[in-house]
DNA sequence: GCATTGACGAAGG
DNA sequence: CCCTTCGCCAATG
């Protein structure tokens, strides 16, 4: 049966066509949704707990698909070593992202994450290696 | 198949 | 403190 596939094809999809990164991109939302309310992580702590041997931009990219991953990505959570918003371009509109934050008692400041160092939650450290 | 881009990060000027 | 360059790996043109 010689038929094609119609179908679309979605970012997360294309990750599955690849197999290899299928796994990180959900090993990335599991730490994401691991991150406990009123806590922020960064890109690279991320990366750095899957083994960084792949590089914090990865996880960024997988955050892009993340639009497209099943509910609940807390990616609001997640921001860069800078403790800045990022991301926040590329959520439904600019301001929910801090919108969501501010919601969880974060204090954000020109787009940047307060006290970035005290609410820092290392999954590396937190969860262990 | 090569060149550019990207929600990053570290290092150098 | 601001900007540039390089590395990282995958997606996209």
């Amino acid at each position: 049966m010689s038929k094609k596939t119609p179908k679309k094809n979605p970012p997360i999809e294309s990750a599955r066509s690849t197999t290899r990164q299928y796994n990180f991109f959900e090993d990335v939302y599991a730490v994401v949704r691991q991150i406990p309310k009123g806590r922020v992580t960064s890109y690279g702590a991320i990366a750095n707990y899957l083994g960084a041997k792949l590089s914090a931009r990865m996880v960024g990219w997988a955050m892009n698909a993340a639009h497209n991953a099943r509910p609940g990505i807390p990616a609001h959570r997640v921001v860069n070593r800078n403790g800045v918003l990022s991301g926040k371009a590329h959520f439904a509109t600019p301001d929910l992202m801090e919108k969501l934050l501010r919601k969880e008692k974060i204090k954000v400041e020109e787009d940047t994450i307060a006290d970035f160092e005290k609410l820092f939650w290392d999954p590396v450290k937190e969860l262990g290696l």
